[in-house]
RNA sequence: GGGCCGGUAGCUCAGUUGGUUAGAGCGCACGACUGAUAAUCGUGAGGUCGGAGGUUCAAAUCCUCCUCGGCCCA
């Protein structure tokens, strides 16, 4: 720092410049790997968990993404949530520890490996079960592999060394043993229900593996005798007088009213209900015909048939008003309307099945039934319902199971197809023992079998048939062999939800209503949800007929229906023991291993040739909903119940769901006391992204080009709770934000590069000092309240709005003049330089939860020797800093501010004036709240102008003001004097000091103090 | 088709129990500075609060219907 006479000083040398290393242009997608590089050479993870030690745990449970495939956005945002989450409680004072889990077992796995095996002409069922399960868990373990490093380069902090998988050998024990808890406490039972079945594979198959075809049906109109009608009795007799008198109005009837005509015309006990079907396979499997009390019915009468067959001139028969012309036309029959029939009426009929007496069999009631699903839109009107073949027809038929049995009608659902397509002996005159063996559906390679043809022919024999014909229609088939699929009954596991005496609140469903009574939701509707779902649902199916995933690790006596473990099984305790043990050892293939079914029974019971191993799997969403068994429950660095479980809204049908169940079942409440849901991720237009509309955006691509904290900046800048949209344009708006934040960090970095850390105490800094203080102990709040109700995008609007409104356009800009030209004895420079390193420490430590690589390249740069910003606690706030009457005086001073920028922008406007300090405005103020708060103050200095003056004087006409600003008026004028050659302000006093001849009297005497020091 | 949720400037969000002229940041336009410089400061434009009815002295806010979108289910 030399001058010579000859030379002039360069004075910028002679300020306290920002000086720093820190870019203003992040490059991140570079930047990032190597911050991830050095935590991981540090261990950050380690050394969170070891800081952390004895404080309060705070546990985020993770819910497992399913391991099959790389990350969508998702879980980025998923992911993020919980990372902002877990990182903002280590952050205020918690032990925070994540441990992120996979969901590895299932469906989706097997296929893929299926395919794999189809490319190479490999038949699955070839395969010993327990190699086919190896190369399941080898494929999972791979895309662990790659989920968890996507998940680390997204910033997600957790064990990812040590993470949770339901494949684990340890998880698959646990799993078992929760089966088993249900098992033994008599949740547990066997039942069954109508799946979808491929006779050509010899397999159960899920919805997504079913694709519709076109497919010729055989359709059938069948009628179903009226066999009684509740007897209403002097009702019955005021109906029918009524409906006479009706008739004779509307109709010209000239009968003679007498009354047992109309009970002849008029009752229905002699018609029929005709329903239509494009199955006719299932006819022996009717249970009951279901009607709708929205459809219109009414009782026709045949007039005139144009074949000798089917029905015939006086047959009387009840259809839906709406498509009783088609059904009759269809049959080529002329028809009558008699009368309306009523909904109540038809719920008080008893019908016979239209096989009555077919193989010595189907005497029994058929009822009817009210239901949602039927509709006039086609058929009759009226639907064969046969719970063994259909969802509606099963669902309908078990909710109305005690209405039925007190009727006397057994409501059990009958086996009447085999596995291969074979009718059994629940079907009487199609089954094995009938004449001709048994009928068959549909043969091993998806052809029809006889069975259509031979119900038909039943049909017939009996009069019952109204019609028939064919459909081409869209049918269900397998997607593997394009051949069609059935519904069949079939045994299946579940777990009772109204069983009363088994769980901790009597029944299943009634503790986990319960329990969600006890939960927090966020937001709050997540309860409403929830609670509706359990409260509706049927018993929980828990098999599987798969091969990945763990086993239903009971066995049943084919004799008895006794199951073990069971409630009546002293030995089950032991026999659970056993199953467990192996599994630790073994995994869960020790279930299929040779002799296991020896193994684990041998000296438990007798008979062992008459135990069964059930070979059915779990469904998956048990495993899932028993993460918070074989997690939370065994780690030693976690706790359980968990604080909080957080995923997509979808998840009050999955995990929140299954978790609550599995928990309320075996532990009587919940395993989270909180639940957070989040929206789903759109494209920009509001509309899900899909491929073939082009708008689909990858976290892989985003992280590449512009870094993972821009994508985490979006996830914490958007209302998480609703769904969020992405795209070109937000992404850009949240860059823009992200330079700005940037830019103030590293402005605040350059200035701090002069901080020799000297403090002032509070009762001697300037206002404007304290006026910060104020404000960072109120943003202290905020986002410490906001990080507790996990509102992330409040802190972020709340900080970003700070740094931009009161930061950088006013505390930085008014303060640069002092931090800048000031000498090393300012007391204002000093102050301003702490209050900036306050402010630093905590908005860093605020946004290291949502930006961590970028926040942790920022502390790194003012601290150098510290180990990471993540290892760091937010800073508290002094409550001496609180100053409300400060802040509300400094608000009037900012009005005033903002009238005198209003001027200076005309005199810009003029091009009288450039820069703001070539001004020295005249401030009129004839308002005494606003005049009071300025008193005192260096206007020019918060104005940053050269001079102000104030008067209290007549208010010249052209003066400046703004409407919303009583009071104030404004009259430019420009500063008088010479411009200071170090600080660029207009002043009277330059050339004060002879020594100094170019710079204003303060300037001066800055520079003769760092001569003192020598810094000239 | 049913249940639930949502629609406020180009984008992201505020908007108390209904109560002045619906706000903010970013973006955009224009201007200034050239000592935060691919930065910074200032000014300005920009809204049928998804639409239509209704309740009320008064509606973004309450009610009904419609529409668009989402999740779950059928």
């Amino acid at each position: 720092m030399t001058d010579s006479a000859d030379n002039k000083i360069d004075y910028s040398k002679t300020l306290n410049l920002p000086q720093t290393d820190y870019p203003m242009r992040a490059g991140l997608p570079k930047k990032e790997p190597e911050i991830i590089e050095r935590w991981n050479e540090m261990n950050l993870y380690k050394r969170l968990r070891e800081d952390a030690k004895g404080r309060e745990k705070f546990v985020l449970h993770d819910g497992p993404p399913y391991a099959n495939g790389n990350l969508h956005i998702g879980h980025a945002l998923n992911k993020t949530l919980k990372d902002i989450i877990t990182r903002s409680f280590q952050m205020r004072g918690y032990d925070s520890n994540y441990v992120p889990g996979w969901d590895c077992h299932g469906l989706p796995i097997e296929w893929k490996i299926e395919e794999q095996y189809r490319g190479k002409g490999k038949n699955k069922d070839e395969v010993p079960i327990n190699e086919f399960r190896k190369e399941c868990r080898d494929f999972a373990t791979h895309w662990v592999g790659v989920q968890s490093e996507e998940f680390l380069r997204l910033g997600i902090t957790g064990d990812f060394e040590n993470p949770y998988l339901t494949m684990n050998f340890d998880s698959e024990a646990i799993i078992a043993n929760e089966l088993m808890k249900f098992a033994k406490s008599g949740q547990l039972y066997r039942g069954s229900k109508p799946i979808m079945w491929s006779v050509v594979e010899q397999t159960a198959l899920a919805e997504a593996e079913i694709e519709y075809e076109m497919y010729e049906s055989d359709a059938i109109w069948v009628k179903f005798p009226i066999a009684s009608q509740k007897d209403n009795s002097g009702a019955e007799k005021e109906e029918l007088v009524r409906l006479s008198k009706a008739i004779e109005d509307t109709d010209g009837w000239t009968g003679d009213g007498e009354l047992s005509d109309a009970k002849e015309k008029y009752l229905l006990t002699d018609a029929s209900v005709v329903i239509w079907t494009t199955t006719p396979w299932t006819i022996p499997a009717n249970r009951a015909v279901s009607y709708s009390s929205r459809i219109n019915y009414a009782l026709f009468e045949v007039t005139a048939a144009e074949h000798d067959f089917g029905p015939q001139a006086g047959d009387k028969l009840i259809f839906a008003e709406k498509l009783a012309t088609e059904c009759f036309e269809k049959a080529k029959l002329e028809f009558k309307k008699l009368r309306d029939v009523s909904a109540d009426e038809l719920g008080s009929l008893t019908l016979s099945h239209p096989l009555r007496g077919h193989g010595g069999g189907y005497e029994f009631d058929v009822p009817m039934l009210d239901g949602d699903h039927v509709t006039d839109d086609a058929g009759t009107g009226f639907v064969h319902t046969a719970p063994s073949h259909g969802r509606d027809d099963f669902e309908i038929w078990v909710s109305m199971r005690n209405e039925l049995e007190a009727r006397g009608i057994d409501a059990s659902i009958p086996f009447t197809v085999d596995d291969q397509g074979f009718y059994t002996d629940d079907a009487p005159g199609f089954g094995p023992e009938s004449d001709g063996g048994a009928a068959q559906v549909i043969d091993h390679k998806g052809k029809k079998g006889d069975a259509n043809k031979r119900v038909i022919a039943a049909l017939i024999e009996r009069d019952n048939l109204f019609s028939r014909g064919r459909i081409k229609h869209e049918y269900p088939h397998s997607w593997r062999s394009k051949k069609p699929i059935i519904f069949r009954n079939t045994p299946q596991w579940f777990v009772y939800m109204d069983k009363d005496g088994v769980c901790e609140k009597g029944t299943l469903r009634d503790t986990a209503l319960a329990a969600i009574e006890e939960t927090r939701f966020v937001p709050a509707v997540g309860k409403n949800r929830l609670r509706g779902m359990i409260a509706g649902r049927p018993d929980w199916v828990l098999s599987r007929q798969r091969a990945w995933g763990v086993p239903i690790t009971v066995f049943r006596n084919e004799e008895t229906g006794q199951v073990i473990p069971g409630p009546d099984f002293e030995k089950s305790d032991e026999l659970s023991k056993r199953i467990v043990d192996a599994f630790k050892a073994d995994g869960a293939d020790a279930w299929y291993s040779e002799g296991a079914k020896e193994r684990f029974l041998d000296g438990l019971v007798e008979d062992q040739q008459n135990w069964q191993k059930v070979d059915d799997i779990l469904d998956v969403w048990f495993d899932s909903g028993s993460t918070h068994a074989f997690c939370l429950e065994q780690r030693e660095d976690l706790k359980w119940p968990a604080d909080v479980y957080l995923e997509g809204s979808d998840q009050h049908r999955g995990w929140f769901h299954s978790s609550l169940l599995e928990s309320s079942g075996t532990r009587g409440r919940a395993p989270y006391n909180a639940v957070i849901t989040h929206g789903f991720t759109m494209a920009e237009d509001g509309r899900k992204m899909s491929k073939s509309l082009g708008n689909q955006m990858f976290p892989q691509d985003i992280i590449k080009k512009s870094g993972a904290d821009i994508l985490r900046l979006w996830v914490a800048s958007t209302d998480y709770q609703e769904d969020q949209r992405i795209g070109e344009e937000i992404l850009k708006t949240n860059i823009d934000s992200y330079r700005k934040l940037r830019n103030t960090l590293r402005w605040m970095l350059g200035t701090l590069a002069h901080d020799e850390g000297e403090k002032i105490a509070f009762a001697d800094m300037p206002e404007l000092e304290r006026l910060m203080l104020h404000r960072i102990w109120e943003l202290d709040k905020l986002v410490n309240s906001n990080y507790n109700n996990f509102d992330f995008k409040r802190i972020t609007r709340g900080l970003l709005d700070f740094m931009v409104l009161e930061l950088s356009a006013f505390y930085f800009d008014v303060r640069k003049d002092a931090l800048y030209c000031d000498g090393p004895s300012s007391v204002r420079r000093k102050a301003a330089l702490q209050v900036v390193g306050i402010l630093f420490d905590r908005l860093v430590t605020w946004m290291a939860p949502i930006l961590p690589f970028t926040m942790e390249e920022t502390w790194l740069s003012r601290y150098p020797d510290a180990q990471s910003v993540h290892l760091e606690q937010f800073r508290g706030c002094s409550d001496e800093w609180r100053d409300d009457a400060l802040a509300a005086k400094w608000k009037k001073v900012r009005q005033v501010r903002r009238v005198v920028t209003g001027a200076l922008e005309i005199e810009r406007r003029e091009k009288r004036i450039g820069s703001s300090l070539e001004a020295a405005p005249v401030v009129y103020i004839n308002n005494q709240e606003l005049s009071a708060a300025i008193k005192g103050l260096d206007m020019e200095e918060i104005c940053i102008t050269s001079d102000i003056m104030i008067s209290a004087g007549a208010v010249p006409d052209d003066a400046f003001t703004l409407d919303d600003v009583a009071g104030v008026a404004v009259v430019s004028q420009k500063a008088k004097g010479d411009k200071c050659a170090r600080s660029w302000r207009v002043t009277n006093d330059v050339g004060t000091d002879p020594e100094f001849p170019e710079v204003s009297a303060r300037d001066a005497k800055v520079l003769q103090e760092l001569k003192q020091l020598g810094k000239l």
